[in-house]
DNA sequence: TTAATATAGTTGCGCAAGCAACCAAGAGAG
DNA sequence: CTCTCTTGGTTGCTTGCGCAACTATATTAA
């Protein structure tokens, strides 16, 4: 049967969230963190709202994760002292110390999504899912994610 | 900052389940039951397991997938009488009623995604999303989805 | 024929996600 | 200054999903 573009992206998505319960498990991290976390990597010390902008999840979301990382002891949460609401997301020891081995894990799942892809496929592939990405957001980006 | 192929598809499924909520959800359809009824648009009067294997969704799953269409009225589940554990999933009349409306609705998520593409850019989307699933189906496909 | 094994489907549990309602703190307008 | 409005974050509720354990029927082997 003729599988469409929704098909795949939900099952694709489904797998990932298998792979990296399997990879990341262990430390600590479910699959609902990995961008969070990702996103911590590469920015430290922001505000849990960037993080919401960042990874396009919506608020209430983003705090049930980063609870959890705190729980996990992979995050540390501290209030913002010049606007008491917020809140500032730091990284514990603990989390620089697995770094390598997320990103390993991280890189490998996109390895194997593009296992037999030419380097300009792999490209492609890239792109046109950001192009698709970007035609959704007009319509969902807005609001609160 | 960059975003990999895991996020823009974990956003995109998210996206989609929110569509579809949006669109089918006043005919008592689910983003989850989506592709159960395509899937049994495609072919009628099948039974649970081959629906589990076509949607590559878990058993559990599809179980209480069809449990809601039946209450919503979309389907009938009755026993095969040549094998009683297993049961025969019949479209019930109003689903049979609703099939139009289903399939615009689920034309144009895709046509969302896709906009601004070329027919080639399409097709090759398609493509690549469907050998990104291949790859990952040797690792996951066999055991129970 | 009976005992072991496999298979179709269901149920309990836990995690991820969106929505809506809420709280507490800041910002603006009178 | 106070009253309203906005905004960062949390919590309760519901749905979707995978895993593991279970029931009931089928199949196969002894």
């Amino acid at each position: 049967m003729h599988k469409s573009h929704g098909q795949r992206i939900g099952y694709l998505s489904r797998m990932s969230h298998r792979y990296f319960s399997e990879k990341l498990g262990a430390m600590g991290i479910g699959p609902g963190q990995t961008f969070i976390l990702k996103s911590l990597y590469h920015e430290d010390g922001v505000h849990q709202e960037s993080l919401v902008d960042n990874c396009q999840l919506h608020k209430a979301n983003v705090a049930r994760a980063l609870a959890k990382l705190e729980e996990n002891g992979l995050v540390k949460r501290e209030s913002d002292l010049n606007d008491k609401r917020a809140k500032l997301i730091r990284l514990t020891p603990k989390a620089i110390e697995i770094k390598d081995d997320f990103f390993t894990a991280f890189r490998s799942w996109s390895e194997m999504l593009t296992q037999g892809f030419t380097d300009k496929e792999k490209e492609l592939s890239f792109e046109l899912l950001d192009r698709m990405a970007a035609n959704v957001e007009p319509y969902y980006g807005d609001k609160n994610n």
